[in-house]
RNA sequence: GGGCCCGUAGCUCAGCGGUAGAGCAGUGGACUUUUAAUCCAUCGGUCCAGGGUUCGAAUCCCUGCGGGCCUACCA
């Protein structure tokens, strides 16, 4: 359960009435906030930190391998652990870097060690002091002064449980990062996930462009989208749910090599796989076709877990996903045959292909069209059994609209998918160029739109008119980033890899309480 | 959307038809080298909400809310 707001703040008053406990410690704080502000502010705005956690441990290491005098230290942090004995007290102080422990002694401190009382686990505290190492070998700074930085009101989860409930983690994740570890781990390995992503392709001369969340159609990809208002304009707008059409816009701009890692938002389920925004990997570059852009994303896999894990074995549940060796390479169609029998060229037409999925257990809606029937397939058969990397090229033609026909059969596309522990991590086309062709498909997936299926791609008659410019042969990706996150720590649920996951709104706050409170608080100046 | 499971103190959990519990946190006390500090004492509950069954409900039933997993949907 979550923490109420301070509806209560206005203080009930010492009408001796039973306060709940929650309350009771957020007021026992307050009084200490109170009383700490006699002595100074305790929420200054500068500090005089001169070493961080770890650098004050490594300085007085060095100090002691020289044979130096202890160095004398500030320190800054949150309390974390608070062991009070008498007229001794140690703390331990955590900031970024890391921990480093506090002694507070009576006799060093005189009156500020009385007000040592006035602390709480979570507060920010500055310590001065020199440096020494305990009995039981711990460095320490053996404080000469302290001050309060930031007094907390709050209570921390437990020290050793930690905080476990999957809803609090998610709605209050700054509980979570600082009592799980693996928390913290996570949301820096995503980081450098993302920053290894920009410097392999801006070593090999992309250039990073940012492209319109609000657009006119939502289009580069088969979803649905958001819909918002645009006030001034009176007029309704998508949220994009792709990268792809303005980034070949840029192409036709002249610019022959462009990525961007942009937010996209699609509406549709949250489960363990998706979230309604996540962020979305895209490339293209000119003069480059599917082939090329396959070599490029085994490099990229290479060096994203080479950089993050240090290791080219990623651990994935059971699995051990070895990105080391060169990644398996099939056909859709070989593999789709290999894996279940079905040779989808025989059966041209949706009504065998349908009885054809039905005899091997996948049943689909009735207005499914071929493509997605043999998607169907694909997917609920094939794809779970793809745990090592694995390049699925030349994809049916049939669904997919914005990729190049190959020059030998029509019917096929010049695109892949690379799966992996059992999902899609990326697809990638030779990009098609032909305005006319291009055209006949986005009218016939926009009258598919009209006949039902809102999940088609819409004509986009402004990208259309780029197109007619001339855009020059290019290979395109796209990678979900959190799935990449996912393979990289080995993590199931895509929720783990977010920080502020989609939830749903929270319930109505308990009947009364916010209105009393509101009211106490327009009273407030009565 | 369907199925299963969960919701008890600030946190982690026990209790599962008969007076609401433990550890940690808090408060008071002892303690000048602790580090899950220790020891003594103590405060703390709308048992998610609403309805029902029952002499009696945290416990059984129904509904709702929130969460998790599975499934469906999902380029």
């Amino acid at each position: 359960m979550l923490p109420r707001p301070p509806s209560f703040w206005p203080s009930r008053g010492p009408d001796g009435a039973a306060m709940p406990t929650e309350e009771e410690l957020f007021a026992q704080r307050l009084a200490k906030r109170e009383e700490l502000a006699r002595a100074g502010n305790p929420y200054p705005a500068v500090t005089a930190r001169t070493h961080t956690a770890s650098e004050a441990v490594a300085a007085f290491e060095a100090a002691e391998g020289s044979g130096q005098g202890a160095p004398v230290v500030t320190v800054a942090g949150r309390i974390t652990a608070l062991r009070r004995m008498g007229k001794t007290a140690f703390l331990d102080v955590r900031d970024g870097s890391g921990r480093v422990q506090v002694q507070g002694r009576a006799d060093v401190l005189g009156e500020a060690f009385e007000l040592l009382s006035l602390l709480d686990l979570g507060d920010f505290l500055e310590a001065r002091g020199e440096l020494f190492r305990t009995r039981t070998g711990e460095v320490t700074v053996s404080a000469s002064e302290w001050r309060v930085l930031t007094k907390a009101l709050r209570p921390l989860p437990e020290k050793w449980h930690g905080i476990t409930d999957t809803e609090v983690r998610y709605r209050q994740r700054y509980l979570d990062l600082i009592a799980n570890e693996r928390s913290r781990e996570i949301a820096r390995i995503r980081a450098d996930v993302v920053a290894s992503i920009r410097r392999f392709f801006y070593e090999r001369g992309f250039m990073e462009v940012d492209t319109p969340v609000l657009q006119e159609h939502a289009g580069g990809a088969a979803a649905r989208p958001f819909v918002t208002h645009h006030n001034a304009l009176d007029r309704d707008l998508f949220l994009r749910i792709s990268l792809e059409l303005h980034l070949k816009r840029l192409l036709i701009g002249g610019f022959d090599r462009v990525f961007e890692l942009g937010r996209v938002f699609r509406n549709e389920g949250i489960d363990r796989r998706h979230n309604p925004e996540f962020t979305l990997l895209e490339s293209y570059e000119a003069y480059a076709d599917y082939l090329d852009v396959a070599n490029m994303v085994e490099a990229l896999l290479r060096r994203v877990a080479g950089e993050v894990g240090g290791s080219l074995q990623v651990q994935f549940g059971e699995h051990t996903v070895d990105l080391a060796a060169p990644f398996r390479r099939t056909t859709y169609r070989e593999l789709l045959r290999d894996e279940t029998g079905l040779d989808y060229v025989e059966y041209p037409d949706v009504a065998s292909l349908r009885a054809a999925a039905a005899a091997r257990g996948v049943r689909v809606e009735e207005s499914a069209s071929w493509g997605k029937v043999l998607d169907e397939v694909m997917s609920t058969l094939v794809e779970p059994k793809l745990i090592q990397p694995t390049f699925v090229f030349d994809y049916p033609a049939e669904f997919s609209p914005l990729a190049k026909r190959k020059a030998d059969d029509p019917s096929i596309a010049e695109r892949f998918e690379l799966f992996a522990i059992g999902y899609e991590l990326a697809n990638a086309y030779s990009e098609q160029n032909d305005p006319v062709e291009q055209r006949e498909r986005m009218r016939e997936q926009a009258s598919k739109q009209a006949g039902g299926d809102d999940e088609a791609e819409v004509a986009d008659e402004d990208f259309l008119l780029a197109l007619e410019y001339g855009m020059p042969p290019a290979g395109g990706l796209g990678i979900g980033v959190e799935r990449l996150v996912m393979l990289m720590t080995g993590e199931a649920s895509i929720r783990e890899v977010i920080l502020f996951p989609a939830m749903r709104e929270r319930a109505g706050r308990d009947t009364g309480d916010d209105e009393a409170g509101d009211d106490e608080a327009s009273d407030g100046g009565a």
